[in-house]
RNA sequence: GCCCGCAUCGUCUAGCGGUCAGGACAUCACCCUUUCAAGGUGGUAACCGGGGUUCGACUCCCCGUGCGGGUACCA
C-alpha cells in the first residue's frame, strides 16, 4: 500500500498496509548484545530524581539480575521541559543509590549515544519506513484545530482522536503543503483491530484500536516524541523488559503498533503500580519531599530508601523485610510483583532507616555522620557515632541531640531543677562535680549512690534518683534528653562538664 | 465524558478453595532503664458491598461502589 492507492476515506486501514517485504531497519533479528535479560531504565530529563523514577530504576536493575545488563538511556525529546543540568544529578543520585548500569550515557557502550537527541537519525530513518509502508501519514492540522476537534468529541461523548483529515490527503497535495513549506507532524495509522499483550504484572491486557488516538511519531520540531524514541532504541538496544509505572498502559498498544509495522518483535512489559501519598494520590510535591537527593539530605541512608522502595510493589513472599540492594538483585522476580498501587509511608522509611544505621560500623557510620556536623573535630565522630547509633533514626537528628557538644548549654530554672526543691537540686549539684572527677564506670553508681542519700521518702525513690540524675543532665548537656551522662561527660571533656555543673550551681544560687 | 486498571488491619504486605486470616511499621500496655532510644512481652486493628459457582469462598465469575491512571506536537 505504498504504492498509489489511497484507502477509501471512508473506512479505516486494515493490517492489510503492514510491510511485506520492507526490511528492518536493522536486522538484530538474533540477540547479539551481551546479557541474557537486558533492561533499561530511561529517565527525562526534567528536574530532580523522583522517588516513582528511582523506584523503577531500581526494580529494572534488580529484574536484570546478575546475568541481566542495566542500562540507562536519556530521554530528552522534549525541548521544553529539557534541564540541561538534569541527566548529571539522575546519574549521581542512581550512583548513590548504589544502581549501577552496564551502558549509559557517562560511560558508553555497545549502542553509543545512549542519549536520544543525539540519535535523531535512527527515529527519522524509521519514521520515513513507516511513512512509505502508508503505516503512518503526514498530517499539517493546526493546534487550534486539533483542540476544537477534540472539545466537540468530547462534548459528544465520544473518545477524542484524530480524525485523519491528513491521511485523506492526495500524495500531491502533501507534497505540495511539504513545498510551500507548511509545518507537519509525522503520526502513526492506528491499525484496526485490537492491541493485546500478556502483560508481566497485570496479566492479559487487551484495548480496542478503534479508541486509541493516530499518535503523533515526529513532532513539527523534528524531534520524535517518546512513543517512537523509546520503541526504536528499545529494539536497537535489544531491551528484553520494559518495566514503567502503569501510567504508559493506556498508550502500549500504540508502541505494539510501531513494533508491529517495523517488523520487530517487541519486548516483554511489565506496567508497576504507581507510588502514592499519605491520601492516596500519586506521589509529587505536594506530599513533600520527592526527589532521592532530599532523602539523602535528610539523613536517610541509600540501604533504606533502597529496601523501603523495594517493597512498594514487590515481596520475598517470605517474612524478611531487610534486604541490602544486593540481595534484592538475587532474589527479585516478575511474578512476586504487586499490581496495586502502594502509599509511600515515612514512619515505615524511617524505622528502616534505623535498622540500617544500627547495621553500620562505627567508624562508617562516623564517615557518614560528618557533613551533618561540619562543626565536629575528626577525632569526635567515631564517639559520636558510638552514642548516637541506636537512638537516631535519621543522620540529620545528630546535630540536635549533640547540640551541647558545641556550644554551652544554658538552661532555665525550671528545665534545671525540674520537680526538685532547689535547695535539693544544687545538694546534689554540689555533690556531682566532684563525681565527675572519677572514672565514668562508677559515676552512675556514685551518683546514685548520692541521690540515694539525699531521699526524704524511701517509697519514692527510683523517681527522686531520677529527678537528681536529670539536674545533672540538664546542667551539663542544656536538654532534658540526651545520651548517656558518662558519654556526653567524655565528649565535652570533665574540666567543661565540671564548669558547666559550677555554672548551674550558681544559678540556683542567686535565685534562692 | 470516553478507555483502562486496582481493591486483606491506619500503612507496607503474606495468603494463591478448607488458616484461630500470618508478619512488619504505626499505636496502646507492661518489662528493662539516669533521659531518649534500642530491646523484650502482650494487646487493639483487615478480607469494600451484593449476587452467583462450589459441600465449602479472602481466594474463581458477574454487577455495583470506591480509589487510581490515561485521554498532548510531555514523558
Amino acid at each position: 500500500m505504498g504504492g498509489g492507492h489511497r484507502p477509501d476515506p471512508g473506512q479505516l486501514p486494515g493490517h492489510g498496509y503492514l510491510p511485506g517485504r520492507p526490511a528492518p531497519l536493522t536486522d538484530l533479528s538474533a540477540r547479539s548484545l551481551p546479557g541474557n535479560r537486558r533492561l533499561r531504565f530511561a529517565p527525562s530529563p526534567t528536574g530532580q530524581l523522583h522517588i516513582g523514577s528511582v523506584r523503577t530504576a531500581l526494580l529494572s536493575y534488580c529484574l536484570a539480575g546478575h546475568d541481566g545488563r542495566f542500562l540507562v538511556r536519556i530521554e530528552d525529546t522534549d525541548r521544553e521541559r529539557f534541564v540541561p543540568t538534569a541527566t548529571t544529578g539522575y546519574l549521581e543520585a542512581m550512583a548513590w543509590m548504589g544502581l549501577r548500569w552496564d551502558e549509559g550515557p557517562d560511560i558508553g557502550g555497545p549502542c553509543a549515544p545512549y542519549v536520544e537527541s543525539e540519535r535523531l537519525e535512527h527515529y527519522h530513518q524509521a519514521a520515513d519506513h513507516l511513512l512509505g509502508t502508508g503505516a503512518a501519514y503526514r498530517c499539517f492540522c493546526s493546534r487550534e484545530r486539533l483542540d476544537d476537534l477534540r472539545a466537540a468529541q468530547k462534548a459528544a461523548g465520544q473518545p477524542t482522536r484524530y480524525d485523519r483529515r491528513c491521511w485523506r490527503l492526495q500524495p500531491t497535495e502533501v507534497q505540495a503543503e511539504l513545498d510551500r513549506g507548511a509545518s507537519s507532524v509525522i503520526r502513526l495509522l492506528m491499525p484496526e483491530g485490537e492491541s493485546r499483550w500478556d502483560d508481566l504484572v497485570l496479566g492479559p491486557q487487551e484495548f480496542q484500536n478503534a479508541e486509541i488516538d493516530d499518535q503523533v511519531l515526529i513532532k513539527s520540531d523534528g524531534f520524535p516524541t517518546y512513543h517512537l524514541a523509546h520503541v526504536v532504541d528499545d529494539h536497537l538496544m535489544e531491551i528484553t523488559h520494559v518495566v514503567r509505572g502503569v501510567e504508559w498502559v493506556p498508550s502500549t498498544p500504540k508502541h505494539l503498533a510501531v513494533y508491529r509495522a517495523m517488523g520487530w518483535v517487541p519486548p516483554e512489559f511489565a506496567h508497576v503500580p504507581l507510588v502514592l501519598g499519605s491520601d492516596h494520590k500519586k506521589l509529587s510535591k505536594r506530599h513533600g519531599s520527592v526527589a532521592v537527593t532530599e532523602y539523602r539530605d535528610m539523613g536517610y541512608l541509600p540501604e533504606a530508601l533502597a529496601n523501603m522502595i523495594a517493597f512498594l510493589g514487590w515481596s520475598p513472599g517470605t517474612e524478611e523485610e531487610i534486604f541490602s540492594l544486593e540481595e534484592l538483585r538475587t532474589r527479585m522476580t516478575f511474578d512476586r510483583l504487586q499490581s496495586s498501587p502502594a502509599v509511600f509511608d515515612q514512619q515505615r522509611l524511617d524505622h528502616l532507616n534505623g535498622v540500617w544505621i544500627r547495621r553500620l560500623s562505627i567508624p562508617d557510620l562516623a564517615q557518614r555522620l560528618r557533613p551533618f556536623l561540619p562543626q565536629a573535630q575528626k577525632p569526635q565522630l567515631e564517639p559520636i557515632a558510638a552514642m548516637v547509633q541506636e537512638r537516631i533514626h535519621r543522620l540529620d537528628e545528630v546535630p540536635g541531640l549533640l547540640r551541647f557538644a558545641f556550644a554551652d548549654p544554658d538552661p532555665t530554672m525550671e528545665e534545671l531543677i525540674g520537680r526538685l526543691e532547689p535547695a535539693t537540686a544544687a545538694d546534689f549539684l554540689r555533690a556531682s562535680i566532684d563525681l565527675v572527677d572519677g572514672s565514668s564506670d562508677d559515676l552512675m553508681s556514685s551518683l546514685r549512690r548520692a541521690a540515694e542519700a539525699s531521699a526524704s521518702d524511701q517509697g519514692s525513690i527510683n523517681r527522686h534518683v531520677r529527678d537528681c540524675m536529670q539536674v545533672v543532665r540538664v546542667a551539663i548537656t542544656g536538654q532534658r534528653v540526651s545520651p548517656p551522662l558518662p558519654e556526653s561527660i567524655a565528649l565535652i571533656g570533665k574540666e567543661a562538664a565540671r564548669s558547666r555543673l559550677r555554672r548551674a550551681l550558681a544559678k540556683i544560687a542567686m535565685v534562692r
